[in-house]
DNA sequence: TGAAACCTAACGACCGTTAGGTAGGTATAC
DNA sequence: GTATACCTACCTAACGGTCGTTAGGTTTCA
């Protein structure tokens, strides 16, 4: 049976915000370091209504990340629905991420944070799955590209890592600097799929190096990325 | 004044034990979940054996990962000055750093772990500084790929982002799963340069779909990804 | 009247750190 | 030649503090 069983929602005020102050101390600090003391204290109720709400602090934790997951789960398969074609589908995707993790980034650093972040125990395999779950709505997509001879060079599983790589690091980053929303832009998502459309070589660069490609003119669409500024 | 001053390397047999059983810990469970006690343990002394040779459990930390970055940045810097041209460098860059992950995993782990986990008080600065030390090394030779016309699609810091998305998101997940020197192999690392290059869009198609690029006949290199099994 | 919502006050366990002591080698003074 | 001083390399035993958790009592409102 899987770990992603129905968990109910947040009914009552305190319980949200309870689950509110859990998010922001999590995604700041991680899963460890974020104690039920700071939770609660941000909260304004004292730690035994924590184990009223809760039955333990990875319980807190999980029904926190199922109640994230689950929307941006729902929004995914709507964007996915309401659009054809593979590329088409592949910027919806990048772009309502974008959209999704610019409105609040501190779900995505919550995600990221404890996915890529020290192995907790009695949480990384709640995590897997999770993760693998989204995996697989992308890898469907990659897949039904591969079958209309949109995309080509490797497997579904293989393309689609390369795409998750390019947008849950932009996501993963991006959303830690400062202002995320004026960098995690719908300009910029279409310019990643173009990337992984098209690449950035110039025309006529080949394999090893400038000009050693003969195959003669091409014209292929080049990405135009916005500037990356570093700074804050 | 820079925090990557001169850090002494581990002189004595007990003093390189202890940082390698630190290295496991730290890597396996993370920073803080990863108790000075487990770590003398694993070593074979006591606690005031530790405090002799660090002078904190952050200090410990600290001398670990110099030591690890300056092995990588090494490497990194050799690669690049034996080889020329933007797409080779390219593929140096990505083989050795695979190479030199699949050689011991614990490295990218602590590193991943630590740089996109939770936020640690007193080492996030130092990590950060780490990191964009490494990144402007691929910078430079992204730099140098536009100046000569081989690279095009925004400026070198985006592109940047996108080659080290790709590269370290791979070697993050790879080196993770069972066997990491079957998967982070020479082969891969090439394949993952040319999507970087040309893209994984099949000729023909344009940026809404199927057949809608009527540029003509064209005949780019196309990866070939090594399939990827997600399986044990 | 009784269930839901919340409180005070404590529990034991683990954390990073250190005070203070010791065994053994080696350089120096007489 | 040997006594003294000093060094490195380690030890035992404890420090104060924070952690997640809970037993048991109180308020509030239907």
């Amino acid at each position: 049976m899987t770990v992603l069983e129905a968990v109910r929602p947040p009914t009552n005020d305190t319980e949200e915000r309870l689950l509110d102050a859990a998010l922001s101390l999590f995604a700041e600090k991680g899963y460890e370091a974020a104690s039920v003391r700071e939770i609660i204290e941000a909260t304004g109720v004292t730690r035994p209504v924590l184990y009223y709400y809760c039955s333990s602090k990875e319980d807190l934790f999980k029904r926190l990340v199922h109640w994230k997951h689950d929307e941006a789960y729902r929004n995914l398969g709507k964007l996915i629905s309401e659009t054809k074609g593979c590329a088409p589908r592949l910027r919806a995707i990048l772009r309502g991420s974008f959209e999704f993790c610019a409105t609040d980034p501190r779900v995505p650093r919550l995600m990221f944070q404890t996915h890529f972040g020290p192995t907790i125990p009695g949480i990384a395999d709640f995590l897997t799955e999770i993760a693998s779950l989204r995996f697989s709505i992308i890898q469907q997509v990659i897949q039904d590209g591969l079958d209309a001879g949109e995309l080509t060079g490797g497997d579904a599983a293989a393309l689609s890592l390369i795409f998750c790589c390019i947008m849950d690091q932009h996501i993963n980053i991006l959303s830690r600097l400062p202002k995320p929303r004026k960098r995690l832009t719908p300009e910029l998502a279409d310019s990643l799929v173009d990337v992984f459309l098209f690449g950035v070589g110039s025309d006529g660069v080949g394999s090893d190096g400038v000009g050693s490609d003969k195959a003669g003119s091409r014209k292929r669409r080049q990405p135009s990325l916005p500037p990356f500024a570093a700074g804050p």
